[in-house]
DNA sequence: ACGGCGTTTACAACACGTTTACATCTATGC
DNA sequence: GCATAGATGTAAACGTGTTGTAAACGCCGT
Protein backbone atom coordinates (compact mmCIF):
# COMPACT_ATOMS: atom_id res chain seq x y z
CA UNK A 1 0.00 0.00 0.00
CA UNK A 2 1.58 3.08 -1.11
CA UNK A 3 1.51 6.08 1.45
CA UNK A 4 -0.15 9.11 0.54
CA UNK A 5 2.56 12.21 1.03
CA UNK A 6 1.23 15.96 1.01
CA UNK A 7 3.73 18.50 0.61
CA UNK A 8 3.21 21.95 1.72
CA UNK A 9 5.89 24.13 0.22
CA UNK A 10 6.07 27.31 -1.83
CA UNK A 11 9.15 27.57 -3.56
CA UNK A 12 8.29 25.05 -7.36
CA UNK A 13 11.95 24.23 -7.11
CA UNK A 14 11.67 22.59 -3.91
CA UNK A 15 8.62 21.41 -3.88
CA UNK A 16 9.33 19.71 -7.49
CA UNK A 17 12.74 18.05 -6.42
CA UNK A 18 10.41 16.39 -3.48
CA UNK A 19 7.77 14.95 -5.11
CA UNK A 20 10.12 13.33 -7.83
CA UNK A 21 12.10 12.14 -5.38
CA UNK A 22 9.20 10.72 -3.39
CA UNK A 23 7.81 9.11 -6.27
CA UNK A 24 11.02 7.51 -7.11
CA UNK A 25 10.92 6.42 -3.83
CA UNK A 26 7.43 4.65 -3.44
CA UNK A 27 5.73 7.74 -2.23
CA UNK A 28 2.13 9.05 -3.86
CA UNK A 29 2.91 12.76 -3.39
CA UNK A 30 0.23 15.80 -3.64
CA UNK A 31 1.61 19.01 -3.30
CA UNK A 32 0.05 22.29 -2.04
CA UNK A 33 1.37 25.93 -2.65
CA UNK A 34 0.01 27.40 0.39
CA UNK A 35 -1.74 26.82 4.05
CA UNK A 36 -5.04 27.46 2.96
CA UNK A 37 -4.85 24.76 -0.03
CA UNK A 38 -3.42 22.53 2.45
CA UNK A 39 -6.11 22.55 4.66
CA UNK A 40 -8.42 22.12 1.53
CA UNK A 41 -6.62 18.64 0.86
CA UNK A 42 -6.51 17.71 3.79
CA UNK A 43 -10.07 18.31 4.21
CA UNK A 44 -11.37 15.95 0.62
CA UNK A 45 -8.51 13.31 1.13
CA UNK A 46 -6.52 10.70 3.30
CA UNK A 47 -2.81 11.49 3.56
CA UNK A 48 -0.64 9.67 6.07
CA UNK A 49 2.07 12.20 6.42
CA UNK A 50 2.65 16.40 5.61
CA UNK A 51 6.08 17.96 4.96
CA UNK A 52 5.38 21.47 5.65
CA UNK A 53 7.24 24.44 5.01
CA UNK A 54 7.19 26.97 7.62
CA UNK A 55 7.01 30.71 5.42
CA UNK A 56 4.15 30.01 3.56
CA UNK A 57 1.44 32.47 1.91
CA UNK A 58 -1.83 32.25 3.87
CA UNK A 59 -1.64 30.66 6.56
CA UNK A 60 2.06 30.08 7.69
CA UNK A 61 3.49 26.19 8.81
CA UNK A 62 2.48 26.62 12.22
CA UNK A 63 -0.89 27.87 12.03
CA UNK A 64 -1.73 24.85 9.40
CA UNK A 65 -0.62 22.38 12.12
CA UNK A 66 -3.64 21.77 14.51
CA UNK A 67 -5.94 21.41 11.14
CA UNK A 68 -3.42 18.54 10.30
CA UNK A 69 -3.59 16.73 13.74
CA UNK A 70 -6.77 17.10 14.03
CA UNK A 71 -7.38 14.77 10.88
CA UNK A 72 -4.48 13.04 12.58
CA UNK A 73 -1.75 13.26 9.88
CA UNK A 74 1.90 13.69 11.57
CA UNK A 75 3.62 16.45 10.22
CA UNK A 76 7.37 16.88 9.59
CA UNK A 77 8.51 20.34 9.38
CA UNK A 78 11.07 21.53 6.17
CA UNK A 79 11.94 24.88 6.62
CA UNK A 80 14.95 27.21 6.35
CA UNK A 81 13.87 28.89 9.73
CA UNK A 82 16.99 27.44 11.70
CA UNK A 83 16.89 29.29 14.41
CA UNK A 84 16.70 27.02 17.54
CA UNK A 85 13.49 29.03 19.02
CA UNK A 86 11.53 27.84 15.59
CA UNK A 87 12.24 24.41 15.92
CA UNK A 88 12.06 24.26 19.95
CA UNK A 89 8.24 26.19 18.96
CA UNK A 90 7.55 23.42 16.02
CA UNK A 91 8.62 20.35 17.96
CA UNK A 92 6.33 21.33 21.24
CA UNK A 93 3.80 22.14 18.92
CA UNK A 94 3.29 18.70 18.03
CA UNK A 95 5.43 18.39 15.30
CA UNK A 96 7.13 14.59 14.71
CA UNK A 97 10.87 16.17 12.94
CA UNK A 98 12.01 19.24 12.17
CA UNK A 99 14.67 19.78 9.71
CA UNK A 100 16.69 22.78 8.49
CA UNK A 101 17.21 23.63 4.51
CA UNK A 102 19.25 22.77 2.49
CA UNK A 103 17.99 19.00 3.74
CA UNK A 104 19.85 15.75 2.97
CA UNK A 105 17.18 13.91 0.87
CA UNK A 106 18.54 10.52 1.74
CA UNK A 107 18.07 11.72 5.70
CA UNK A 108 14.47 13.47 5.19
CA UNK A 109 13.26 9.60 3.44
CA UNK A 110 14.51 7.85 6.68
CA UNK A 111 13.39 10.26 9.41
CA UNK A 112 9.63 10.39 7.18
CA UNK A 113 10.09 6.19 7.42
CA UNK A 114 10.70 6.42 10.93
CA UNK A 115 7.41 8.96 11.35
CA UNK A 116 5.46 6.73 9.43
CA UNK A 117 6.39 3.74 10.93
CA UNK A 118 5.12 4.72 14.22
CA UNK A 119 1.88 6.78 12.94
CA UNK A 120 0.15 2.63 12.42
CA UNK A 121 -1.95 4.66 9.94
CA UNK A 122 -6.24 4.96 9.75
CA UNK A 123 -7.51 1.27 9.41
CA UNK A 124 -9.90 -0.18 6.85
CA UNK A 125 -11.06 -2.91 8.48
CA UNK A 126 -11.33 -4.53 12.30
CA UNK A 127 -11.91 -8.20 12.72
CA UNK A 128 -12.23 -10.05 15.76
CA UNK A 129 -13.33 -13.77 15.54
CA UNK A 130 -15.91 -14.64 12.68
CA UNK A 131 -17.15 -10.45 13.09
CA UNK A 132 -15.46 -8.12 10.87
CA UNK A 133 -16.32 -4.38 10.54
CA UNK A 134 -15.30 -2.55 6.88
CA UNK A 135 -14.85 1.23 8.25
CA UNK A 136 -15.29 2.56 4.91
CA UNK A 137 -18.86 1.41 3.78
CA UNK A 138 -20.06 0.68 7.70
CA UNK A 139 -21.05 -2.18 7.71
CA UNK A 140 -20.72 -5.32 9.84
CA UNK A 141 -20.80 -9.15 9.75
CA UNK A 142 -21.06 -12.34 11.18
CA UNK A 143 -19.35 -14.65 9.13
CA UNK A 144 -20.57 -13.96 5.67
CA UNK A 145 -24.08 -12.35 7.07
CA UNK A 146 -24.78 -8.93 7.56
CA UNK A 147 -25.70 -7.85 10.30
CA UNK A 148 -27.66 -4.49 10.79
CA UNK A 149 -26.76 -2.79 13.82
CA UNK A 150 -27.85 1.29 15.01
CA UNK A 151 -25.31 4.23 14.89
CA UNK A 152 -24.79 3.67 18.45
CA UNK A 153 -24.51 0.12 18.41
CA UNK A 154 -21.95 0.35 15.57
CA UNK A 155 -20.11 3.04 16.86
CA UNK A 156 -19.56 1.13 20.31
CA UNK A 157 -18.82 -2.31 18.37
CA UNK A 158 -16.05 -0.06 16.95
CA UNK A 159 -15.03 0.87 20.02
CA UNK A 160 -14.41 -2.46 21.86
CA UNK A 161 -13.14 -3.98 18.66
CA UNK A 162 -10.22 -1.57 18.88
CA UNK A 163 -9.40 -2.26 22.18
CA UNK A 164 -10.14 -5.91 22.42
CA UNK A 165 -8.93 -7.50 25.91
CA UNK A 166 -9.06 -4.15 28.04
CA UNK A 167 -11.88 -3.27 30.27
CA UNK A 168 -13.75 -0.04 29.16
CA UNK A 169 -15.88 1.87 31.78
CA UNK A 170 -18.90 3.07 31.05
CA UNK A 171 -17.82 7.20 31.33
CA UNK A 172 -15.35 5.91 28.86
CA UNK A 173 -17.69 4.64 26.57
CA UNK A 174 -19.78 6.91 26.55
CA UNK A 175 -16.94 9.45 25.96
CA UNK A 176 -15.79 7.24 23.05
CA UNK A 177 -18.77 7.10 21.15
CA UNK A 178 -20.70 10.78 22.41
CA UNK A 179 -17.77 12.68 22.00
CA UNK A 180 -16.61 14.06 25.15
CA UNK A 181 -19.38 16.05 27.63
CA UNK A 182 -22.10 13.68 28.73
CA UNK A 183 -24.56 14.57 31.10
CA UNK A 184 -27.66 12.81 32.88
CA UNK A 185 -25.33 9.42 33.82
CA UNK A 186 -27.59 7.01 32.73
CA UNK A 187 -27.23 3.13 31.68
CA UNK A 188 -27.89 3.97 28.59
CA UNK A 189 -24.50 1.78 27.49
CA UNK A 190 -25.58 -1.24 29.19
CA UNK A 191 -29.07 -1.14 26.90
CA UNK A 192 -26.72 -1.33 24.05
CA UNK A 193 -24.38 -3.44 25.09
CA UNK A 194 -27.19 -6.31 25.57
CA UNK A 195 -28.26 -5.28 21.77
CA UNK A 196 -24.76 -6.32 20.87
CA UNK A 197 -24.25 -9.62 22.82
CA UNK A 198 -27.95 -10.21 21.51
CA UNK A 199 -27.57 -9.09 17.52
CA UNK A 200 -23.67 -10.96 17.51
CA UNK A 201 -24.20 -13.68 19.69
CA UNK A 202 -21.45 -11.98 21.94
CA UNK A 203 -22.86 -13.21 25.62
CA UNK A 204 -19.74 -15.34 26.05
CA UNK A 205 -17.16 -12.70 25.00
CA UNK A 206 -18.53 -9.57 25.73
CA UNK A 207 -18.26 -9.67 29.54
CA UNK A 208 -19.21 -6.97 32.19
CA UNK A 209 -16.98 -6.53 34.71
CA UNK A 210 -19.02 -6.01 37.92
CA UNK A 211 -19.24 -1.72 39.20
CA UNK A 212 -16.74 -0.66 36.34
CA UNK A 213 -17.59 -2.02 32.66
CA UNK A 214 -17.13 -4.20 29.97
CA UNK A 215 -14.72 -5.86 28.58
CA UNK A 216 -14.12 -8.11 24.50
CA UNK A 217 -12.06 -10.82 25.55
CA UNK A 218 -8.83 -10.70 24.08
CA UNK A 219 -9.24 -13.03 21.05
CA UNK A 220 -7.18 -16.81 21.64
CA UNK B 1 8.32 9.42 38.74
CA UNK B 2 12.04 10.79 37.77
CA UNK B 3 13.34 9.86 34.64
CA UNK B 4 16.95 7.92 33.99
CA UNK B 5 18.90 8.89 31.44
CA UNK B 6 22.02 7.48 30.21
CA UNK B 7 24.84 9.92 29.02
CA UNK B 8 27.43 8.10 27.34
CA UNK B 9 29.84 11.26 25.90
CA UNK B 10 33.70 11.35 26.47
CA UNK B 11 34.39 14.91 26.28
CA UNK B 12 34.00 15.73 30.49
CA UNK B 13 33.03 19.42 29.45
CA UNK B 14 30.07 18.08 27.54
CA UNK B 15 28.99 15.50 29.91
CA UNK B 16 29.01 18.50 32.76
CA UNK B 17 27.22 20.26 31.02
CA UNK B 18 24.56 17.63 29.84
CA UNK B 19 24.36 16.30 33.89
CA UNK B 20 23.59 19.81 34.74
CA UNK B 21 20.74 21.10 32.77
CA UNK B 22 19.20 17.17 32.81
CA UNK B 23 19.65 17.93 36.49
CA UNK B 24 17.95 21.31 36.80
CA UNK B 25 15.22 19.79 34.71
CA UNK B 26 14.08 16.98 36.47
CA UNK B 27 16.07 14.22 35.05
CA UNK B 28 18.37 11.11 36.75
CA UNK B 29 21.60 11.44 34.79
CA UNK B 30 24.18 8.92 34.77
CA UNK B 31 27.53 9.43 32.80
CA UNK B 32 29.42 6.93 31.15
CA UNK B 33 32.81 7.64 29.45
CA UNK B 34 33.28 5.64 27.25
CA UNK B 35 31.13 2.48 25.02
CA UNK B 36 32.20 -0.19 27.33
CA UNK B 37 31.47 1.15 30.42
CA UNK B 38 27.79 2.32 28.97
CA UNK B 39 27.33 -1.26 28.22
CA UNK B 40 28.18 -2.26 32.16
CA UNK B 41 25.93 0.26 33.50
CA UNK B 42 22.99 -0.12 31.02
CA UNK B 43 23.32 -3.96 32.16
CA UNK B 44 22.86 -3.00 35.73
CA UNK B 45 20.92 -0.42 36.22
CA UNK B 46 17.49 0.53 34.40
CA UNK B 47 17.40 3.41 31.82
CA UNK B 48 14.69 5.52 29.89
CA UNK B 49 17.02 7.13 27.45
CA UNK B 50 20.62 7.09 26.58
CA UNK B 51 21.71 10.38 25.03
CA UNK B 52 25.22 8.91 23.08
CA UNK B 53 28.27 10.76 21.48
CA UNK B 54 29.55 8.44 18.30
CA UNK B 55 32.75 9.38 18.33
CA UNK B 56 33.83 7.24 21.85
CA UNK B 57 37.03 5.30 22.90
CA UNK B 58 36.73 0.98 22.82
CA UNK B 59 33.04 0.99 21.76
CA UNK B 60 31.87 3.73 19.12
CA UNK B 61 28.38 4.90 19.37
CA UNK B 62 26.95 2.61 16.56
CA UNK B 63 28.59 -0.42 18.03
CA UNK B 64 26.62 0.71 20.92
CA UNK B 65 23.31 0.82 20.04
CA UNK B 66 22.11 -2.62 19.78
CA UNK B 67 23.20 -3.38 23.16
CA UNK B 68 20.90 -0.80 24.43
CA UNK B 69 18.58 -1.63 21.93
CA UNK B 70 18.74 -4.72 23.89
CA UNK B 71 17.59 -3.63 26.78
CA UNK B 72 14.40 -0.96 25.51
CA UNK B 73 16.71 1.81 25.86
CA UNK B 74 15.96 4.95 23.08
CA UNK B 75 18.65 6.05 22.02
CA UNK B 76 19.42 9.98 20.62
CA UNK B 77 22.76 10.24 19.27
CA UNK B 78 24.52 14.07 19.86
CA UNK B 79 27.44 14.31 17.66
CA UNK B 80 30.15 16.45 16.46
CA UNK B 81 29.31 14.03 12.98
CA UNK B 82 27.38 16.44 11.16
CA UNK B 83 27.41 14.12 7.40
CA UNK B 84 24.41 13.25 5.93
CA UNK B 85 25.89 9.64 6.02
CA UNK B 86 26.37 9.42 9.52
CA UNK B 87 23.11 11.11 10.37
CA UNK B 88 21.36 8.31 7.79
CA UNK B 89 23.83 5.22 9.04
CA UNK B 90 22.48 5.73 12.80
CA UNK B 91 18.76 7.14 12.47
CA UNK B 92 18.30 3.38 10.12
CA UNK B 93 20.33 1.81 13.33
CA UNK B 94 17.47 2.48 15.00
CA UNK B 95 18.44 5.53 16.86
CA UNK B 96 15.72 7.94 17.91
CA UNK B 97 16.97 11.15 17.23
CA UNK B 98 20.33 12.21 15.87
CA UNK B 99 21.67 15.66 17.11
CA UNK B 100 24.69 17.51 15.51
CA UNK B 101 27.19 19.67 17.61
CA UNK B 102 26.81 22.53 18.56
CA UNK B 103 23.42 21.48 19.63
CA UNK B 104 20.68 23.44 21.10
CA UNK B 105 19.96 22.83 25.28
CA UNK B 106 16.02 23.12 24.22
CA UNK B 107 15.74 21.95 21.40
CA UNK B 108 17.41 19.13 23.17
CA UNK B 109 15.32 18.64 26.05
CA UNK B 110 12.45 19.10 23.29
CA UNK B 111 13.09 16.23 21.42
CA UNK B 112 13.99 13.84 24.68
CA UNK B 113 10.72 14.87 26.07
CA UNK B 114 9.28 13.74 22.34
CA UNK B 115 10.83 10.40 22.36
CA UNK B 116 9.86 9.74 26.03
CA UNK B 117 6.62 10.55 25.63
CA UNK B 118 6.30 7.74 22.66
CA UNK B 119 8.55 5.17 24.70
CA UNK B 120 6.51 5.41 27.66
CA UNK B 121 3.71 3.65 27.54
CA UNK B 122 2.03 3.28 31.03
CA UNK B 123 1.80 0.37 33.38
CA UNK B 124 0.04 -2.57 31.96
CA UNK B 125 1.54 -5.29 34.34
CA UNK B 126 2.15 -6.46 37.98
CA UNK B 127 3.89 -9.52 38.72
CA UNK B 128 5.02 -11.83 41.99
CA UNK B 129 6.09 -15.54 41.17
CA UNK B 130 4.14 -16.94 38.80
CA UNK B 131 0.83 -14.69 39.77
CA UNK B 132 0.85 -11.80 36.91
CA UNK B 133 -2.28 -9.28 36.86
CA UNK B 134 -2.72 -7.56 33.20
CA UNK B 135 -4.22 -4.22 34.46
CA UNK B 136 -5.86 -3.35 31.48
CA UNK B 137 -7.75 -6.05 31.40
CA UNK B 138 -7.89 -6.50 34.80
CA UNK B 139 -7.51 -9.86 34.73
CA UNK B 140 -5.18 -12.17 36.74
CA UNK B 141 -3.27 -14.82 36.16
CA UNK B 142 -1.66 -18.16 38.79
CA UNK B 143 0.67 -19.28 35.55
CA UNK B 144 -1.17 -19.83 32.58
CA UNK B 145 -4.46 -20.10 34.48
CA UNK B 146 -6.58 -17.07 34.78
CA UNK B 147 -8.11 -16.99 38.23
CA UNK B 148 -11.66 -15.26 38.63
CA UNK B 149 -11.20 -12.48 41.55
CA UNK B 150 -14.38 -9.83 42.67
CA UNK B 151 -13.59 -6.29 42.16
CA UNK B 152 -12.35 -5.60 46.03
CA UNK B 153 -10.25 -9.03 45.61
CA UNK B 154 -8.36 -7.69 42.56
CA UNK B 155 -7.53 -4.02 43.87
CA UNK B 156 -6.45 -5.74 47.27
CA UNK B 157 -4.29 -7.72 45.40
CA UNK B 158 -2.82 -5.12 43.39
CA UNK B 159 -2.26 -3.02 46.87
CA UNK B 160 -0.02 -6.10 47.88
CA UNK B 161 1.75 -6.36 44.59
CA UNK B 162 2.40 -2.53 44.58
CA UNK B 163 4.66 -3.14 47.43
CA UNK B 164 5.91 -6.05 48.23
CA UNK B 165 7.72 -6.61 51.50
CA UNK B 166 5.90 -4.12 53.03
CA UNK B 167 3.39 -4.64 56.34
CA UNK B 168 0.07 -3.18 55.28
CA UNK B 169 -2.32 -2.07 58.03
CA UNK B 170 -6.54 -2.77 57.87
CA UNK B 171 -6.27 0.78 57.45
CA UNK B 172 -3.92 1.42 54.90
CA UNK B 173 -5.87 -1.00 52.85
CA UNK B 174 -9.07 -0.27 53.09
CA UNK B 175 -8.29 3.58 52.65
CA UNK B 176 -6.56 2.24 49.59
CA UNK B 177 -8.90 -0.13 48.45
CA UNK B 178 -11.96 2.20 49.27
CA UNK B 179 -10.97 5.35 49.13
CA UNK B 180 -10.44 7.24 52.31
CA UNK B 181 -13.60 7.78 54.11
CA UNK B 182 -14.45 3.93 55.18
CA UNK B 183 -17.25 4.36 58.44
CA UNK B 184 -17.45 1.51 61.05
CA UNK B 185 -14.22 -0.40 61.32
CA UNK B 186 -14.74 -4.17 60.67
CA UNK B 187 -12.94 -7.47 59.82
CA UNK B 188 -13.47 -7.45 56.04
CA UNK B 189 -9.79 -7.18 55.65
CA UNK B 190 -9.20 -10.59 57.04
CA UNK B 191 -11.99 -12.35 54.97
CA UNK B 192 -10.44 -10.81 51.44
CA UNK B 193 -7.10 -11.78 52.29
CA UNK B 194 -8.41 -15.40 53.05
CA UNK B 195 -9.76 -15.30 49.77
CA UNK B 196 -6.42 -14.22 48.41
CA UNK B 197 -5.32 -16.52 50.02
CA UNK B 198 -7.32 -19.69 48.66
CA UNK B 199 -7.72 -18.65 45.25
CA UNK B 200 -3.92 -18.05 44.71
CA UNK B 201 -2.37 -20.41 46.50
CA UNK B 202 -0.67 -17.54 49.05
CA UNK B 203 -0.83 -19.31 52.58
CA UNK B 204 2.72 -19.05 52.56
CA UNK B 205 3.38 -15.86 51.63
CA UNK B 206 0.57 -13.63 52.21
CA UNK B 207 1.73 -13.52 55.54
CA UNK B 208 -0.26 -11.94 58.72
CA UNK B 209 1.69 -9.52 61.23
CA UNK B 210 -0.06 -9.79 64.47
CA UNK B 211 -1.75 -6.69 65.61
CA UNK B 212 -0.80 -4.89 62.57
CA UNK B 213 -2.06 -6.39 59.44
CA UNK B 214 -0.53 -8.15 56.33
CA UNK B 215 2.84 -8.25 54.14
CA UNK B 216 2.96 -10.15 50.97
CA UNK B 217 6.84 -11.28 51.39
CA UNK B 218 9.61 -10.01 48.92
CA UNK B 219 10.23 -11.75 46.37
CA UNK B 220 13.46 -14.42 46.94
C1' DA C 1 -49.02 10.95 12.30
C1' DC C 2 -45.69 7.57 11.72
C1' DG C 3 -41.37 5.01 12.19
C1' DG C 4 -36.77 4.71 13.69
C1' DC C 5 -33.71 5.46 17.32
C1' DG C 6 -31.58 6.72 21.81
C1' DT C 7 -32.80 7.18 26.31
C1' DT C 8 -35.13 6.31 30.47
C1' DT C 9 -37.81 3.51 33.57
C1' DA C 10 -39.21 -0.41 36.25
C1' DC C 11 -38.57 -4.65 38.07
C1' DA C 12 -36.44 -9.07 38.46
C1' DA C 13 -32.20 -11.55 38.99
C1' DC C 14 -27.86 -11.59 40.58
C1' DA C 15 -23.15 -10.57 42.49
C1' DC C 16 -20.78 -8.68 45.92
C1' DG C 17 -19.26 -6.81 50.47
C1' DT C 18 -20.22 -7.00 54.99
C1' DT C 19 -21.49 -9.00 59.05
C1' DT C 20 -22.02 -12.74 62.15
C1' DA C 21 -20.77 -16.76 64.71
C1' DC C 22 -17.71 -19.88 66.07
C1' DA C 23 -13.17 -22.20 65.77
C1' DT C 24 -8.33 -21.51 66.09
C1' DC C 25 -4.30 -19.15 67.06
C1' DT C 26 -1.01 -15.77 69.60
C1' DA C 27 0.82 -13.14 73.20
C1' DT C 28 1.04 -12.26 77.92
C1' DG C 29 0.78 -12.96 82.97
C1' DC C 30 0.77 -16.12 86.54
C1' DG D 1 3.34 -24.80 81.49
C1' DC D 2 -1.26 -23.22 81.53
C1' DA D 3 -5.02 -20.16 81.46
C1' DT D 4 -6.95 -16.20 79.57
C1' DA D 5 -8.11 -12.41 76.62
C1' DG D 6 -7.71 -10.65 72.51
C1' DA D 7 -6.66 -11.36 67.50
C1' DT D 8 -7.28 -13.94 63.39
C1' DG D 9 -9.21 -17.92 60.22
C1' DT D 10 -13.28 -19.54 58.00
C1' DA D 11 -17.73 -20.52 56.32
C1' DA D 12 -22.32 -19.18 55.83
C1' DA D 13 -26.28 -15.77 55.97
C1' DC D 14 -27.86 -11.34 54.95
C1' DG D 15 -28.82 -6.94 52.81
C1' DT D 16 -27.64 -3.77 49.36
C1' DG D 17 -26.26 -2.05 45.20
C1' DT D 18 -25.50 -3.36 40.31
C1' DT D 19 -26.83 -5.39 36.04
C1' DG D 20 -30.15 -7.78 32.53
C1' DT D 21 -34.15 -6.99 30.04
C1' DA D 22 -38.32 -5.56 28.10
C1' DA D 23 -41.24 -2.00 27.54
C1' DA D 24 -42.46 2.87 27.64
C1' DC D 25 -41.12 7.43 26.49
C1' DG D 26 -39.64 11.38 23.79
C1' DC D 27 -37.20 13.35 20.00
C1' DC D 28 -36.57 14.12 15.15
C1' DG D 29 -36.93 13.64 10.26
C1' DT D 30 -40.17 12.12 6.73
Amino acid sequence: MKKRILVVEDDPAISRLLESNLAVTGYDTVCAMDGQQAVELAASQAFDLALCDIMLPELDGFELLPHLRQRNIPVIYVSAKADACSRVYGLRLGAEDYLVKPFDMMELLVRMEKVLARNTPAEHRLAYQDITIDLDSRSVYKGRAPVALKPMEYELLCTFMRHPGMVLTREKLLRQVWGDMYIGETRTVDVHVAALRKKLGLNERLTTIFKLGYRLEAEK
